[in-house]
Parts: structure tokens; C-alpha cells; sequence
RNA sequence: GGGUCGCUAGCUCAGCGGUAGAGCAUCCGGCUUUUAACCGGACGGUCCUGAGUUCGAAUCUCAGGCGACCCA
């Protein structure tokens, strides 16, 4: 391998020592792979178009046989074959200086960025190529790709060096264009609809708004700790008291906890608050946002995913969380009159672990629902009615304080997103607070802090809102078949390597 | 945190107690319509690390590292 980049250094200065450059400044591009694609597939076999380009790209493999050569090229969009003939390369080499058909076959490696001149041809056997009038080193590659017909399939290396990765695996590119777009499309969502994107702060002096661990970092100059955020919400709905009726943020969290298939420490959501609206008119927006989105990155509402039909068309259920557990489980929650051992007792028969935390009615409901219910929700399914004590945000139902108007969206037993009818009254919310407050002094670490600001921005006054948020990286796994969520995040957090070997 | 599997050439993998292997890539030679081009030759290794068993370990045992998947 040391000899591969000694080789190629040689093959970058014979190019310096003839006069040009192993390292171009600049190539003017005429046209993509994809529109030359479009324009000029329909030519029959051996039909040539005096149709002039200069394309660039990526050398992805070498046909050499003699005095002609067949290279592949791939830009951003595609790729195209490239005809290389010695007699037509070679004709105005005593007129001009440029580079050799030799050159070519002796300098250019697989991996090498080059630019062509030519013009269109459609070979013999049919393949769509430039036929190359002269051509220009732009990058020399020094490292050798991986196999180009196995790629690249250790999953940990994919990651580790994604730009690899998205190099020979075609399908992980169009993962992450998908991603972009489908950003782009939330984006612009939102925005056709008056919302305003707000960027509230990460650093962060307490990290409140989820019930999740925060990382912990430093501000130098006033010696403090600092947070980083665990989500966006206490934040945009100091935005809305302050007068913004419709706001959103599309950015990044970051929670302190495990890595899985679908866990990394930072990931993307999506957070939208609007003003005179509750949880149900949160749900249509959801339903609404999340079909457009599928719609427009799938062509269509019904979507394989790891070989699951998900129809995306029909309405969504909407069912409590208490009717969900009964109907999967038996298990009616009502008839427990309040007498909570006895609900235990009944969890414990159908072997549901329950740890100390699991100490009243509405956090054993959720425990049941977690580990007997929500696997199974494969098709789009909103879960409503959330138990008060672990919803510390969220408005109670006029007719019972124990149920909160929240709810979660589930699809392919995974959690996509988390709504409630906000519960602005301050007086509530400063009791919900020191509830978490006296948990977290306990010893729950995860529990919520009292947030004095965020209280008194409520006491100042904030309208009646809905609040959503979306996981948008587990909605990109749903939309581009990805099992894992490292496989749309371009640079998951991965361990640091131990032994950092230079090549 | 527990379990299962994996780690061998730049890449993809075989070898599973007896000289370290193949294909691709690389280098040399041949070739004017190939497309995983082809043909001939050459180069390439801390077999993840460490300890042990053995006359002999990539292979067996133990410990560790890293990763993947499943479970909590």
C-alpha cells in the first residue's frame, strides 16, 4: 500500500515534470453525466453527435486494450464511459501541448479526478461515452479505492471513512441526497405555511425540555458549565409568548445515552409550535406533513420497508394508550380502581420488568405499553392520552387531571413523533416542575429541572398551542429502507479508533 | 449490561493443528469496441493484540481490543 502511493507520487510528479498540473486550479464543466444521459440515449449503437463537452469526474475503472481505452466516469449525478482512441488523443500533440493517450494509460489511476473534452458517441455495443479529444489531470488520487464489484462492505469502515462509502456505494449516496431533500421539502413545508424557522441556542446553562441526559461542556471566559440542548421546546415556546404564532426549528439534539440501530447521541428533529391550536390539529399536521414527505421522496404512500408493507394512505389510527394496552395485552387498566399492586401483579404475570421508577398508575401503563405494545404498531399509528407523570409538559384533559392531551406517532415499532396541546398555565406548570425537580433530587437523572425563565415567560402569558416533534433521521431510515440509523447520519458517533495507523 | 457472530493482502473472501491462499486492485508485457474487458508474468501479510497448550498455532484455550446483530 506505501508502494501504491509511492507509485502514484512517481506517476504526480512525471505529470509536474512534463509540464502540468497533478493538482488542477479549476475545470470549466459543460454538462452532467445525467443530462448527457437524458439527451443522447436514444442514438443507435455506433451513432456519434457532434455535440461538444467538457465533463469532470471521478475515474471509477480502467479498460485499456491497446491503442484504444474505455475509462468510467462518475460525477455527482452519474456516471458515462469515456471512448479513448491513441489516433484522435494523440493528433494535435505536436501542435498543442497536451497530455498523451499514453499518458493516459500509464498516469491515470482509478480514483483520479480528470476532465475531458469531446464529443458524443454511442458505441458499438451500445453504451452512451464521450469520444475524448483531450483530457486534463484535475486530482491524482495516492490511494487505492475498494474492490469495484464487492465495494465496500465493512460496515464499521463505511462509517469511519463514509466519503468511501460514497464512492463505490451508489446507494449511499442517494440516501443522503434523499435526506437532503426530504430537509429541504420539511423546509419548505413549513414555510409555505407561514411558520418561521427559529435557531434557539444549543449551549445551554440548563438543558430542560426531555427527559434525557445532557452532555456537559465549559465556557472558558465565565467559567461555567454548559449543556447542550436535549431539544428545542422550551425555547420556541418563549418564542411564542413573545408574539411568534407559528415557529419551528429543524436542527440538531443531542442526548446523553446509548448507541443502537436506532439511537445516536446527536440527531435531527424537527420541533413545530403553533399558535391556537391543540394536540389533534398537531396530529392532522403530522399526518398531513408526514404523507407529503413520503410522497414526494417515494412516488407513492404504500412503502417497502426491510420487507414490510407500510401503507401510508389510509387514515391513521388514533387510539389511547389504556385501549391499546387492553386490546394487545388484556390488561384493563380501568378495573384496577386505583388499587396500584394489584395493576403490578397483573404486569408481572405477562412478564413485564418494572424497575423502582415504575412507582405509579400511568408510569405502569407506559411500561406495559413500551414493552408489549409497541413493537407491534407496524403501520402508521397514533397513540393519544398520555399519562400526567411522565408528560410534565403537557395539558390535562378537562375531565380527567391524570391524562394529558399528548401523543406519539409509532410506524415499524419506532417512535417518529411526540405531540401535546401545550399546557400553558403557569401555576400547573410550576407544580409539574417541582415535582421533577424533587425526582431529580432523588436521584432520576434524567428527570426535568425547574426552569425559572421558562415559568416566568408562561406567567407573562402564552396562548394556547400545539407542539410537535419529529425524529426526522428515523423518518429518513423509514424512507430510504435504511435498517440502521448510522446509515443516515453521513458521520455517526462511532468509538475513537485505539491504534491510528498512517498509511 | 447479557448473548451470538466476526476480525487473514489496499478491497472481497477461502483456509480451521503441518511451507500464508484466490479474485479484484497494484506493477511489467500483449491487445483498435470494452463494460466485473481479456491473456501471460510479478509484487503484496504483526493472519486484531497478549498469554498459554503443542515438536509445531491463522487454526485449539484464556484474557483483552474493535465491530455487527439480537436481548434488556
Amino acid at each position: 500500500m506505501s508502494e501504491i502511493k509511492e507509485a502514484r507520487l512517481q506517476k504526480a510528479s512525471s505529470l509536474v515534470n512534463k509540464g502540468f498540473a497533478s493538482y488542477a486550479q479549476s475545470f470549466k464543466v459543460s454538462h452532467t453525466t445525467s443530462f448527457l444521459i437524458q439527451k443522447f440515449d436514444h442514438l443507435e449503437n455506433g451513432q456519434e453527435e457532434e455535440f461538444s463537452v467538457s465533463i469532470a469526474g471521478r475515474v471509477l475503472a480502467k479498460r485499456v486494450m491497446g491503442k484504444i481505452a474505455f475509462f468510467t466516469i462518475s460525477d455527482q449525478e452519474g456516471q458515462i464511459q469515456l471512448y479513448l482512441d491513441k489516433r484522435i488523443i494523440n493528433f494535435n500533440l505536436e501542435k498543442q501541448k497536451l497530455l498523451s493517450f499514453e499518458d493516459l494509460k500509464e498516469i491515470v489511476d482509478i480514483g483520479d479526478w480528470i476532465g475531458v473534452y469531446g464529443t458524443i458517441k454511442k458505441t458499438n455495443k451500445g453504451e452512451l461515452s464521450i469520444k475524448v479529444e483531450k483530457w486534463e489531470m484535475l486530482s491524482k488520487s495516492l490511494q487505492p479505492l475498494p474492490d469495484k464489484w464487492h465495494g465496500l462492505t465493512d460496515i464499521e469502515k463505511r462509517y469511519r471513512q463514509r466519503y468511501l462509502d460514497l464512492i463505490v456505494n451508489p446507494h449511499s449516496k442517494n440516501v443522503f441526497k434523499t435526506r437532503a431533500k426530504c430537509i429541504s421539502f420539511i423546509r419548505k413545508w413549513l414555510d409555505n405555511r407561514n411558520f418561521l424557522e427559529i435557531e434557539t441556542p444549543i449551549l445551554q446553562s440548563e438543558a430542560g425540555g426531555a427527559e434525557a441526559r445532557p452532555f456537559i461542556t465549559h465556557h472558558n471566559t465565565l467559567d461555567i458549565p454548559l449543556y447542550l440542548r436535549i431539544a428545542t421546546e422550551l425555547h420556541l415556546k418563549r418564542m411564542v409568548v413573545g408574539g411568534f404564532e407559528k415557529v419551528y426549528e429543524l436542527g440538531r439534539i443531542f442526548r446523553n445515552e446509548g448507541i443502537s440501530t436506532r439511537h445516536n447521541p446527536e440527531f435531527t428533529s424537527v420541533e413545530i409550535y403553533e399558535a391556537y391550536s391543540d394536540y389533534v390539529d398537531m396530529m392532522n399536521l403530522t399526518e398531513e406533513l408526514i404523507k407529503d414527505i413520503v410522497a414526494d421522496a417515494c412516488g407513492s404512500l404504500t412503502i417497502n420497508y426491510q420487507n414490510k408493507e407500510i401503507d401510508f394512505s389510509k387514515p391513521w389510527s388514533r387510539i389511547s394508550m389504556k385501549a391499546i394496552v387492553k386490546k394487545y395485552t388484556g390488561i384493563d387498566f380501568d378495573s384496577f380502581s386505583g388499587d396500584f399492586l394489584a395493576a403490578k401483579q397483573a404486569v408481572k404475570n405477562i412478564n413485564v420488568d418494572c424497575s423502582n421508577k415504575v412507582n405509579t398508575m400511568g408510569r405502569l401503563l407506559n411500561e406495559v405499553f413500551e414493552q408489549k405494545v409497541e413493537s407491534k404498531l407496524i403501520e402508521p399509528t397514533f397513540i393519544i392520552d398520555y399519562p400526567v407523570e411522565i408528560s410534565p409538559l403537557a395539558r390535562p384533559h378537562h375531565d380527567n387531571k391524570e391524562i394529558v392531551q399528548r401523543f406519539e406517532l409509532f410506524i415499524v415499532g419506532r417512535e417518529l413523533a411526540n405531540a401535546f396541546s401545550e399546557l400553558i398555565d403557569p401555576v400547573d406548570q410550576r407544580e409539574r416542575m417541582q415535582l421533577q425537580q424533587s425526582l431529580r433530587d432523588e436521584g432520576d437523572l434524567e428527570a426535568h429541572c425547574i426552569d425559572e425563565d421558562f415559568l416566568n415567560a408562561l406567567e407573562i402569558g402564552m396562548p394556547p398551542t400545539g407542539g410537535l416533534g419529529i425524529g426526522i433521521d428515523r423518518l429518513i431510515m423509514l424512507i430510504t429502507n435504511s435498517a440502521s440509523i448510522r446509515d443516515v447520519i453521513p458521520f455517526p458517533l462511532l468509538k475513537p479508533e485505539i491504534t491510528y495507523k498512517k498509511s
